[in-house]
DNA sequence: CTTTTGATTCGTTATTTGGCGAAGTATAGG
DNA sequence: CCTATACTTCGCCAAATAACGAATCAAAAG
């Protein structure tokens, strides 16, 4: 019951649900969702380790930068979850206007990424 | 997505998981929800509104009684919910103890009840 | 080894949430 | 009618949550 608690509060704030989606297709590094979130890096941070604390997502350090992505095993308990959120979903339009700004992130390189958000 | 964080934020707290698994099976008024969540009547009441406007409980008023039961309509999006919910916890040891309590609490009648949860 | 950079942790603040008891509403019974 | 009962609404308080900026940490670049 606990771990289901976690993991319902995990996705009851949009702005992680809104991470979740976007990792739904690709790995993204938390500078690529600051940049789609529009928040600070430290609230960035912090919805990220709820996800991974709930076992919704994992991380991946690579030099400096941090990738996060759904977990690898589909058959986990997890990923009953990610199918109902995702099919829950599937009709949004935040979502999809996510999904469309999410191409131009990931076009943008890291360095031109970093300038833009120090702004 | 807004309607999605309604409803994730109506699962995300233990004593309304809890009336909505006690509800699985059968139709059951407040006073009932009442004795086996061991909380005061206005919480309960809380608790049973904002399942109810997240459209995963549905309330009939039957004389001084208001009893709540799940959606009739096993194809609507609430439903989908409460697959994954009842999915989720099926094997939990909470829900099976109060599966238990249940049975002995439809066993007492409603004046019996009563006398129980004034003291 | 010092600086820069990407991310996290910490401390603070505003808002939301869950709990209760008191007061209110509606229905049944005397 | 008047009272008792079943629930809900309201007002309040304590705890949890989401946000930020400052400070810190770790890895790469100079």
């Amino acid at each position: 019951m606990d771990k289901f608690i976690e993991t319902t509060k995990a996705i009851s704030d949009p702005n992680r649900v809104r991470a979740l989606m976007a990792l739904r297709d690709r790995e993204l590094c938390v500078c690529r969702i600051i940049e789609l979130l529009q928040l600070a890096p430290s609230t960035v941070s912090k919805h990220l380790t709820i996800l991974k604390q709930a076992g919704l997502v994992e991380g991946r350090k690579e030099g400096r930068w941090m990738h996060y992505r759904l977990p690898d095993d589909k058959n986990s308990k997890a990923w009953e979850t990610l199918d109902w959120v995702f099919k829950s979903l599937e009709n949004s339009p935040e979502i999809k206007a996510d999904n469309k700004r999410i191409t131009a992130i990931i076009g943008t390189d890291l360095a031109e990424l970093t300038r833009i958000y120090k702004k």
